[in-house]
RNA sequence: CGGGGCGUAGCUCAGCUUGGCGAGAGCGCCUGGUUUGGGACCAGGAGGUCGCAGGUUCGAAUCCUGUCGCCCCGACCA
């Protein structure tokens, strides 16, 4: 009784004709990229509403693959798992602030009493709220707990398939730590633990600096997977490894050209209407290059202004830093024309009564155009030091393709990627708003200094076959593939070639290796474009020609060629295959 | 939140401008037969509240209003 349940329990398993693997020939209307179009033909997903995705079997044996590494990888750092509610009061989200600063994107629900809930789009507060309850001497830290579940984000726009949704699988994990010393060494840890994971997934990565918040420093790294359908911007030097998210990107300090000095006299020229760089320049044949964008901001309610290149564009966060500001924002039309006595569209740094905050680029600019502070009214000639100084000099402004990199004489390139994991330095925001408080060796209470470390689970399907794919499917890598070897019987109607195909995927069960055996009766072209379409890494053809020979094809999904071997040795060539691939991941 | 597109069979879509008999095609699905190394062929068949609600009309998939949903661009995104 056991073992025919057991054998009917793999059958259901291994068989195609006994599984739920729905291919479409044809591309689904709403998926844009790659990873979409393919996760929906292939079988692996299919949508439910905006942003949630059911995981078909296919789709869930493969996530469950992610799962399974991520796991063993934060265990083996000395992580605890644990499991928290997805449901969470909203008092302790207000008592962080974050109940505001969410917004519309936290989830919410009310309970039959009409309580207030959350659903948690990440567990901050939650984790603070245990440890507080449990965790109160310097002899229980350092601890690392971590959970895999389903976060809650209400999206103002879920896209690109399974890469943005609503609702995803997210690894995240919380250190806590006596001091910035030790949380720097968990930090560390949770570092190395992430290289590990996405080396066994098989993903091409790379390390990017971050927008690091309070602490500073390098104290935030996103693991991205380049792909030009990424959502996320950053730089990479040519050189160097120095590489940044482009929010955070800095700016070599050497100068692109040499400026030479300049002898146009200053000159006011009427341009009415025209207040974009686009109109100005197109109006007065400069380049954007030449002209000096000024932009009235409000830090924590007291009006700047800041100088950038016609070209360029302020990058807020190195403004904020600049300014040491905690609330910054563009002025509104009536402040700014109460501070340059002119309508929006014709400020300019000379003789503006507030500081100015200059970008470095713009020191370089000779024959300069800018705003005169007078309603459709432009300087031309203008030369920075000469008819202007700012009080602050720096870097301000977003990176563009070419500057120069912070750390070498490289130059930076720009590209895209997938952000697919996340390790953050919080300090003690929390743990001080929440009171997780600890007793030192000497009896003084301290805040714990938490870190925050996130894996998109679903995303590291998306982002590797974003980045493995061809014009026939998917290419799995090894370790994350639903399957590792797919048998394909030409013609099951020819029952000693059937037979000889049942042999090889027991025998290759018996090994250990996870095989699906296409035991469909569909003619050699329909499966074999399944098979590249799914791309399960190692395919073994069985069919009538080879087979008389007494040979079977074995043909890697990422080699265009294949080979044969005899069939008594099949299994074992197969399974070794992929024994060594996958050894060649860890 | 601003702008745009689309909702017709399981999937991809035609039909709508100019309202009119029984609402279509390809793929998929079911039955039978012939086939079997790169998405076969023949014969037969099942399958649709035309997103939903209201309106105009003798008559609405088609015109009008509202509404919901999905997709795209932008804004936003610890």
């Amino acid at each position: 009784m056991v073992g025919l349940r057991k054998e009917v329990m793999e059958e259901r398993t291994l068989r195609w004709s006994q599984t739920f693997i729905p291919t479409l020939k044809e591309d689904p209307a709403e998926a844009q990229v790659p990873s979409h179009r393919l996760m929906v033909r292939a079988g692996l997903v299919r949508q439910l509403v905006a942003g949630a995705y059911t995981y078909l079997p296919l789709g869930f044996r493969a996530l469950q693959k992610a799962i399974r590494i991520v796991r063993e990888e934060m265990d083996r750092a000395g992580a605890l798992e644990i499991l928290m509610p997805a449901i969470h009061p909203a008092e302790l989200w207000q008592q962080t602030g974050r109940f505001a600063d969410y917004g519309d994107t936290l989830m919410k629900v009310r309970d039959r009493k009409g309580a207030l809930l959350v659903l948690g789009p990440t567990h901050e507060e939650v984790i603070t709220d245990l440890v507080r309850h449990h965790i109160n001497s310097y002899r229980q830290l350092p601890v690392i707990f971590y959970q895999i579940q389903t976060k809650f984000r209400d999206e103002p726009r879920p896209r690109f398939g399974v890469l943005r949704t609503r609702e995803f699988l997210m690894k995240d994990a919380y250190s806590f730590d006596v001091d910035v010393t030790h949380l720097n060494q968990s930090y560390d840890r949770m570092y190395q633990a992430y290289c590990r994971i996405f080396d066994r997934c098989g993903l091409k990565y790379v390390v990017v600096e971050a927008e690091s918040g309070p602490i500073g420093g390098e104290a935030s790294h996103e693991f991205m997977v380049l792909a030009d359908t990424g959502e996320d911007a950053l730089v990479e030097c040519e050189r160097c490894r120095y590489a940044a998210n482009l929010e955070r990107a800095e700016i070599g300090a050497r100068s692109a050209s040499v400026p030479g000095p300049s002898d146009s006299p200053l000159r006011k020229v009427h341009t009415p209407g025209r207040t974009t760089i686009e109109q100005v320049s197109a109006f007065l044949q400069c380049l954007p290059q030449q002209m000096i964008k000024t932009l009235i901001y409000l830090a924590d309610g007291a009006p700047v202004a800041v100088l950038v290149r016609g070209d360029h564009e302020v990058n807020e966060h190195k403004l904020r830093r600049a300014l040491g500001a905690a609330r910054l924002e563009l002025a509104d039309a009536d402040t700014i024309a109460r501070v340059t006595a002119a309508p929006v569209g014709f400020a300019g740094p000379i003789g503006l009564p507030v500081k100015l905050y200059a970008d470095r680029a713009v020191m370089l600019v000779t024959d300069g155009v800018s705003g005169a502070n007078e309603a459709d009214y432009h300087l031309v000639g203008v030369q920075p030091g000469r008819d202007f100084q700012p009080d602050w000099i720096g870097d301000l402004r977003i990176a563009c393709d070419g500057d120069a990199c912070p750390r070498c004489v490289g130059a930076l390139r720009l590209r895209r990627g997938i952000e697919i994991g996340h390790v953050f330095k919080l300090g003690t925001k929390y743990s001080a708003r929440l009171g997780a408080h600890y007793l030192d060796e000497k009896g003084q209470e301290h805040p714990m200094v938490m870190g925050c470390y996130g894996i998109g689970i679903n995303r590291i399907l998306a982002a590797l076959i974003e980045t493995s794919h061809d014009d026939q499917g998917i290419i799995w890598s090894v370790s994350l593939a639903p399957y590792q070897v797919l048998v394909l019987p030409l013609n099951v109607a020819n029952a000693e070639l059937m037979q000889t195909a049942e042999r090889i995927y027991r025998e290759l069960e018996q090994q250990g290796i996870e095989v699906l055996l296409d035991d469909r009766d569909a003619r050699a072209g329909f499966k074999f474009h399944d098979a590249d379409l799914l791309g399960l890494p190692l395919r073994v053809v069985v069919g009538e020609k080879a087979l008389q020979r007494g040979e079977v094809e074995l043909k890697w999904r990422h080699h265009r060629a294949s080979f044969t071997v005899p069939v008594e040795q099949a299994a074992r060539r197969a399974a070794e295959e992929i024994r060594r691939a996958l050894e060649h991941l860890m």
